[in-house]
DNA sequence: CAACGAATTTTGTGATCACAAATGAGGAGC
DNA sequence: GCTCCTCATTTGTGATCACAAAATTCGTTG
């Protein structure tokens, strides 16, 4: 017995590969902001019946990261300027929080895997490929709060992120325009390696204000983002199924 | 048309009802930590399908209220002392954000109700009506974390709230002999009379630390609370069938 | 008498079916 | 030409069924 420090049995229900998929690809922005989903339709695209797509869909109503009107189909939620920054707050008082507790616990070890996921940015970032980037510096604030080994509190960030999600890509021209990351980063890391919490919680809390700030003043008051691909409406109809990039491992 | 300015169409679905069942049972400390619950047994309790109480139960194992081990049932978390103060943290942070966008936002008649709340807790305590009390409590938060105006840190700290639940009996005892509520309430009244931001969070944070301190001091660090009733397991078993307090209205 | 193992029961999972409410298309009326 | 009504279709909801994995029971063995 007592074989399993690490968690082992993990969960291969279809409701949940049908959960990763959506959060894979509200992530990493494959659906656009007010797209409409029927249960039917995700069934179909992953082909399995309604009942795990009727759960998954469901939990992912009740963490925000869907909305669905009273009695009929989810949708992406379109954000407000309002919300945004209310998402911002949030996410400052609680990556602050866990930025502080990383930096109380932060071993050798641990700082290492930091830099290392630091330096695959700076590579991606200058090979311009903008997906690793995006994806690593996911990775690197993740393993960051994941040092502060706080089970809860990472579970809800996780849950702020991915109501953020779908509007992240939006940042990405400003990452390269204005590149204060990489130094963001550094002075991370040199908290961390002298235990300074309080300068850990400084440089994420500057970091998610600058960036949700930057994405709040791209959204008027009613749900629209600026540079909202258009042709988002008016799908279903006409002869090609229009495949959508949907897939289940 | 126009004609729905306070959210009409209310959730009337068995699987919402199923939901609020449960959460109210948990919140009211109808289960004792540690306490199983399968899906078959509180859909015979309900009167109900498995359909809707998989979905209500998913969603609670997902918000953390219970917990599931691989592919079994779902029972209360047992809390270790760890887990109840990183809880402590995650709420000072949060509900202090509320109280402090609270405190900027206050109008006279939100405060108004503030204060007939605070007036109901001290007639009910006085009556050593400890039911009422509790429960007049949790509407004292809630009212002033809803003048914050912001439904998704609302939802959250809903969601800190449902895991701390059950433990909160424990805290009842503290409530009288020592009896630092109603001063409390009075101060935060006043920062938020004044719109003190500063002075509403520092209140709350308090507010939330003692409680939250005090009922980590009761824990071990293996899940076992100290008064815990000692009948927690071993049911299930015997001639009555044991008849559990579970109502759907 | 304690520990192991096979048979039985319990329990979550996923698919399917029936149904009512909401949606959208098409036609009648002003 | 625009609005309103009606009917066919779409869509979420809840119940039921079949099944495999886990838990429990109980008999057997050393």
């Amino acid at each position: 017995m007592a074989m399993s420090l690490i968690s082992t049995a993990e969960d291969t229900s279809l409701r949940r590969q049908v959960y990763d998929s959506l959060r894979e690809a509200l992530t990493a922005g494959r659906f656009v902001p007010g797209q409409k989903l029927t249960f039917r339709f995700v069934a179909g695209a992953l082909g399995v019946s309604l009942t795990p797509v009727r759960e998954a869909l469901r939990r992912l109503v009740a963490e925000g990261a869907f909305e669905m009107q009273p009695n009929r189909s989810v949708r992406v939620p379109l954000m407000t300027r309002a919300k945004i920054l209310e998402l911002r707050d949030i996410r400052i008082a609680l990556e602050g929080l866990a930025a502080e507790k990383a930096a109380e616990r932060a071993s050798k070890r641990q700082i290492g895997r930091l830099r290392r996921i630091a330096l695959e940015i700076a590579t991606a970032r200058s090979a311009g490929d903008s997906v690793t980037d995006r994806l690593k510096v996911r990775e690197f604030h993740f393993a960051l709060y994941a040092i502060a080994d706080q089970p809860t509190l990472l579970r809800v960030i996780e849950g702020l992120w991915l109501q953020t999600g779908p509007y992240m890509n939006l940042l990405y021209p400003e990452f390269v325009s204005q590149p204060r990351g990489p130094e963001t980063r550094a002075r991370i890391i040199r908290a961390l390696q002298s235990h300074d919490a309080v300068a850990a919680r400084r440089e994420i809390e500057n970091d998610v204000r600058h960036a949700l700030s930057y994405v709040a003043d791209l959204a008027d008051d009613s749900g629209n983002i600026a540079p909202a691909s258009p042709m988002a409406a008016k799908r279903r109809r006409g002869g090609s199924k229009a495949a959508v990039p949907l897939e289940l491992y």
